[in-house]
DNA sequence: GATATGGAGCAAAACGTTTTACTTAAAAGC
DNA sequence: GCTTTTAAGTAAAACGTTTTGCTCCATATC
């Protein structure tokens, strides 16, 4: 219950509390004698500083905000491993936010993190909520976008090139042999969503096909597994199964592994079967999953990093837009 | 970066500064009128209450800690989504913290989270961690246990039985024509892992069988994928198959099925295997895994309420050691 | 020997809330 | 018609740090 304070320190130590002040902040400034006297106090007493006190003066906080669309999808996850790596390493507390693709939710979570004060936001964005960013930034904390590429040069953002992706996905699929595929994905309001579509539409281009005669858009609500197994009993009810399906996320193309599985499609000999994200569980499924890899842990990691940078070092500080490549994971679903 | 503080608040709306707070924290104190207008000002002027503040006063923050062994395991990642929806619903944060199973890392999740003065801890003890927690009772920071039985009746828990767990998995081995089992495990010194383990041998007993003949344990040193597989490189080399597999989680189970597999056994029929856990990707696997389903998002929420209600109401709260059941559930890889 | 130059530490004023004790005015009690 | 109670709001003192001058003292400079 009795927390002890800095002034507590200070007495036993016989020194002012603006020196503990110095010890914990600026060691260098205080002389080496003082400094392990202090030191000793500190441990005797079990001294731990007041984060709040701490933020209220200095006008910033040691935290920073991760607002995340789905924690429950490994891709995700795999980026808030890598966030809380880097930020643990560097002293900062990550505060947790799961949107769930709700828009509403995501507002409130970022009242969340202007209330604690964070010193910055990391944020798969999951509507068009960038206004709110604006309003952070006018307080003064800074926005980083993750795997979300900033469409402005005055600010960071690490994203993989989706585009690219869809591009590679449905290369591959017709290179397989494919002559009819489904696009399996969530709303195309999602970016991610609509810019891999816009990746396998070039992809069909380049290889002379009409993408309106060989791409059919199945869009889901949700980008789950659940969905996924709709998804395809939809396809094997309407009774017009493709011969490829390209899942915007490993997720829902674990589920449509399992729907078609489950109605006697075979994988891949009647269906090739693409994912996305290179999850972990992909190489695990029933039939392992063909899929685009993107390093989820170092956006996590360079995301964090480039937050921090801003905030510490403001004026040396480069915006920058980061811009990965995904890479294509070829396993026994479209061989 | 100018942030508006209540006094601004107080001095548009016409009054002082302790009727913003009073409207901000117990609006039923102050007459409708100015209540009103207060709540103008607010939105006018787009205050939020500076959380730093707020908490240094009142003595306590609306953030509760979450450390777990492992972000990247689904079981650990349910749990957490279920921490952070109940917690959002009350209005708290989450500052979540990973331990990768390292004492250290623990004790340092544990260090940032008493800097932040966190209203409570919620945590997956890693290690033997838990006169650490003691000290944070002390500095008045409730602590609940998650996923590990509180031995005190003085505190909160939330476990499942991990004891019927292994009971259950081994019981199904046997009764499908298991006779030499080997048990995947973490290291021994992980509750879990040990429970599971006397689970399993008192249903050996049960059976009438002899543990020492019927059971080999094979100790990783992580639980993951990884570990399985090469758990299961390891049974392969050494050409002493048994004729079942028991994995101490899932993670472990889809590695050593992917191992098992990849040597060219063949699972039901040559060896049987059952996880632990039941993450969604378990039943998605090359061959759907047998495995112990856990309740994890009641297991994140449940916590949290206790937790919150210890926080809140801490003269009528009683403490509760919830045990949840785990549950059997059998596919394809034990038929 | 007088004067700059720094180093080391101190005192005190913030930071933005919450809360306690107090004032005022109006309603209630007799 | 006086006192008592209640309601509504205020002023000011905290909470535990950080930071800005400032003082003091020792060393270097001329």
């Amino acid at each position: 219950m009795s927390s002890v304070s800095i002034k507590e320190v200070a007495a036993r130590a016989g020194v002012s509390p603006g020196t503990v002040s110095n010890v914990l902040n600026r060691p260098e400034k205080v002389a080496e004698s003082t400094r392990s006297r202090v030191e000793e106090a500190i441990r005797e007493l079990g001294f731990v500083r007041h984060g709040s006190a701490s933020s209220l003066r200095a006008g910033h906080s040691r935290t920073v905000g991760l607002s995340v669309i789905d924690i429950g999808n490994p891709f995700f996850t795999d980026v808030a491993a890598g966030v809380e790596e880097a930020a643990s390493e560097r002293g900062y507390a990550v505060i947790l936010g799961n949107s769930s693709g709700d828009r509403l939710k995501e507002e409130r979570n970022l009242l969340v993190f202007a209330e604690q004060r964070v010193r910055g936001v990391l944020i798969t964005p999951a509507g068009g909520s960038l206004a709110k960013l604006d309003q952070l930034r006018e307080r003064g904390i800074n926005v980083v976008l993750v795997d979300h590429p900033a469409e402005r040069a005055d600010q960071c953002s690490v994203a993989v090139n989706d585009i690219t992706g869809g591009f590679l996905a449905v290369s591959h699929l017709l290179a397989a042999g494919a002559d009819r595929i489904a696009y399996v994905t969530g709303p195309l309001t999602i970016r991610q969503c609509s810019d891999r579509l816009t990746g396998a539409e070039r992809a069909l281009a380049a290889a002379g096909r009409d993408p309106g005669q060989t791409l059919e858009e199945v869009a889901m609500n949700a980008m789950n597994a659940r969905s996924g197994q709709q998804a395809a009993e939809k396809l094997v009810a309407e009774g017009r199964l493709p011969d490829a399906v390209f899942c915007a996320n490993d997720l829902l193309a674990l589920g449509m592994l399992r729907g078609l599985l489950h109605a006697g499609v075979r994988v891949p000999r009647d269906v090739l079967l693409i994912g996305y994200d290179d999850i972990d569980f992909a190489s695990a499924s029933a039939v392992s999953l063909s899929s685009i890899r993107q390093p989820t842990h170092r956006l996590g990691r360079v995301a964090t990093e480039l937050l921090l940078d801003e905030c510490d070092n403001p004026e040396s500080h480069a915006h920058q837009q980061v811009m990965f490549q995904p890479e294509l994971i070829v396993r026994e679903s479209t061989r």
